[in-house]
DNA sequence: CTAGGGTTAG
């Protein structure tokens, strides 16, 4: 403040406040007056009217509002008047409008302050210090703090407080751990905020069993050091501590902040754990805590992460005033658990929508594969709205690789690369993902090197993926090679890599990778088995497949499929056949992928008649609808089994035309079983059809 | 007197 100083040199009188006449104490009556009632902008009017000086105490109650209403322009017309009557003011009111700026957020004013005052206490440098904290520089601060302790000034506790601050903002652990050495020296290490900020800043480092030590040294930890606590072991994926503690604090009659019991239902939300959730929802309720946006919405949020749409409208139904995030917790509730349907009624009616509400509609349709309605959901999103994310991107990436629509997909590319997301890392990968999966392996592998520095394993994975798809598995060993000095690999590595091995029928790799696997504690879920089923049968290894097999305890339709296929893949069809039967009896419900199978099995052991009632009950009974590669399959077995008239029969009952290769299929077979009257429709057809 | 925590939804 270049007039201040001015002010400072030039003014010299030795006005004391002690002497006030009564028309200053009438002023101060009024500056008061006009300060409980909220006038700020007019007290500090009259008082730079005034040609008299104020008490300190007064000046410091106007830098206190000034601070509370960020009223910069006031606080340098208090800055101003104050050097003007006072050539050397006390340092105190200096600091206080040290503060004040910075809490205005005018670090240069703050800053000049700081430099030109003649005389500096330990105060100074905290009014500094925690100015560059609170602002987000925790760097300055930092440094400052060095010149602070050079210049041999006295950290208090004050100044621990606020430069831990800072450690936790920069992640400074090295830092952090000297301060905690040097509290305990100077004998601070019973100040619960100094607790409290060690617990916090070895937390955010992730460090929690320093955390939780810390917490433990708390003789009387308040409601904000068990908030911190909880909130630590939150951030950290272990809800389960979370929860724990947050019990704990419950048991003691500390009142928990409403922001804790958030918290914790984020908690619950995570494991995901109904009981305990449900336990916290009485607590709320008790307490009136559902009188918070912020615990009602956890609590939506909760009951939806568990399963529980009907409680979660219930509480979303009663809400008071239900804001945006409550309305986005439960459109988000009934679209990925795949009520798509009701999330989108819900969505219409929204007051207003952001775009996470838009995100959560969008990710709905693309969890349950419904490319269609995604992609005019993306059309009316991007004709609405401009609010477009990192996360509406992926999404609509994932939209172009579900429809394997690459020029879309290139589209996206291109508006990605325009607005400057192509660095996420999470688009990033989406983008890789769609390249392969629209079969442009090319743009995939360019992409990838394109993404050299900012990608992560999920970029490897997906890239040796594509190569997977594209069936040049070969390759995704050597890429493997590679990826290992890099990144460690995951169970999403080895399922492709699994994959792969089953393409290429590498069984030696595929037991390498099932070894590796085994002896390194990986988390063998159920779509890393049947990728071991999967490739244990494609390398005719029918034994293991069966083995590992029999090892999973509840199997999905998926699993089944692979093993029953995977008999067929090995001549196995009575297998085939029995564990079919198996299926049935544990009340599986097969798909079209089963019957399939069911099909192959009765076309390679010859089993005519059985599959032609397989055929019949998968719509009759499965309410399965044959599809092309049914009708197919049993052309197949009726034209190799030699059966014509049935073959005739069928051909002439499929609902649509019969396609090229089943022309052709059943011209070799009536060649073959001299059969010329069908033989010549079908090659009449074929020449219609193949000009 | 100045200092600590916390923003739920994709």
């Amino acid at each position: 403040m270049g007039v201040n100083v001015l002010n400072r040199l030039v003014r010299n009188t030795t006005s004391k406040p002690q002497a006030q006449p009564t028309s200053t104490k009438s002023l101060t009556n009024v500056i008061l007056t006009l300060l409980k009632e909220g006038h700020l902008q007019k007290a500090v009017s009259l008082l730079f009217a005034s040609p008299e000086p104020v008490s300190y105490s007064l000046y410091a109650h106007l830098f206190q509002t000034c601070s509370s209403n960020s009223a910069i322009v006031e606080a340098r017309k208090v800055e101003s008047h104050l050097v003007t009557f006072f050539p050397t003011p006390p340092i105190f009111l200096l600091n206080r409008a040290i503060e004040t700026y910075g809490k205005c957020g005018c670090l240069e004013d703050a800053r000049g302050l700081f430099e030109e005052m003649p005389q500096r206490d330990g105060g100074s440098w905290n009014a500094i210090i925690t100015a560059y904290t609170q602002r987000g520089f925790p760097d300055k601060a930092l440094s400052l703090f060095v010149c602070m302790y050079r210049s041999g000034v006295y950290a208090n506790e004050i100044t621990f407080a606020s430069i831990l601050g800072s450690c936790a903002a920069v992640l400074d652990l090295d830092l952090s751990r000297q301060l905690h050495g040097l509290i305990e020296k100077y004998g601070f290490q019973r100040n619960i905020i100094l607790g409290s900020s060690l617990v916090d800043v070895y937390g955010k480092c992730g460090i929690l069993s320093d955390a939780r030590k810390m917490f433990h040294e708390i003789q009387c930890p308040n409601a904000i050091s068990w908030n911190v606590i909880v909130r630590r072991y939150l951030e950290m994926g272990d809800g389960k501590e979370a929860i724990f503690l947050f019990f704990q604090m419950l048991s003691t009659d500390i009142r928990p902040l409403h922001f804790t019991f958030s918290n914790a239902l984020v908690a619950c939300s995570s494991i995901p754990a109904l009981e305990e959730g449900m336990q916290i929802h009485v607590v709320a309720t008790k307490i009136s805590y559902l009188e918070y946006q912020l615990v009602s919405s956890s609590l939506i949020d909760m009951y939806t992460k568990c399963g529980k749409l009907d409680d979660a409208f219930r509480i979303f139904d009663q809400l008071g005033s239900k804001d945006l995030v409550s309305w986005t917790s439960i459109v988000s509730g009934y679209a990925l658990s795949g009520k798509t349907w009701e999330a989108r009624k819900l969505f219409d009616e929204m007051p207003e929508r952001n775009v996470v509400s838009w995100n959560a509609m969008l990710s709905g349709y693309n969890r349950f594969f419904q490319w269609e309605e995604a992609l005019d959901f993306v059309f009316l999103m991007l004709n609405t709205t401009e609010d477009v994310d990192h996360v509406t991107l992926g999404l609509i990436l994932n939209v172009c690789a579900g429809l394997s629509d690459l020029e879309l997909g290139k589209q996206a590319h291109v508006y990605i690369y325009r607005h400057g997301f192509y660095s996420n890392v999470i688009v990033g990968n989406a983008l890789l993902d769609m390249y392969g999966k629209c079969g442009n392996l090319n743009g995939a592998r360019i992409w990838f090197y394109q993404m050299t520095e900012w990608r992560d394993g999920v970029s490897w994975n997906a890239l040796l993926t594509s190569h997977a798809r594209h069936r040049l598995s070969e390759q995704a060993m050597p890429l493997f090679s590679e990826m290992q000095l890099v990144t460690p690999p995951t169970k999403y590595t080895f399922g492709t890599l699994l994959a792969a091995c089953a393409n290429t029928f590498a069984l030696e790799h595929g037991k390498q990778i099932h070894g590796y696997m085994i002896r390194h504690g990986y988390e063998m879920d159920i779509v890393i088995r049947g990728a071991l089923v999967d490739m244990y049968s494609k390398c005719h290894c029918l034994d293991y497949a069966l083995m590992v097999f029999k090892e999973v305890a509840s199997r999905d339709l998926i699993l089944w499929n692979t093993i029953i296929l995977g008999c067929c893949h090995n001549r196995m069809g009575r297998e085939a056949l029995e564990l079919f039967r198996i299926m049935n009896n544990e009340g599986m419900k097969p798909d079209h992928v089963t019957f399939q199978g069911i099909l192959l099995a009765c076309v390679d052991e010859g089993l005519v008649d059985l599959a032609g009632q397989c055929f019949e009950s998968m719509s009759n009974e499965y309410f399965v609808l044959p599809r092309l590669e049914h009708y197919q399959t049993m052309i197949e077995l009726y034209s190799r089994h030699g059966h014509m008239n049935e073959l005739e029969n069928f051909v002439k009952r499929m609902p649509f035309e019969p396609t090229v290769p089943m022309l052709t299929r059943m011209v070799d077979a009536c060649r073959e079983h001299k059969y010329s009257r069908l033989g010549d429709w079908a090659a009449k057809q074929l020449i219609e059809l193949v000009p």
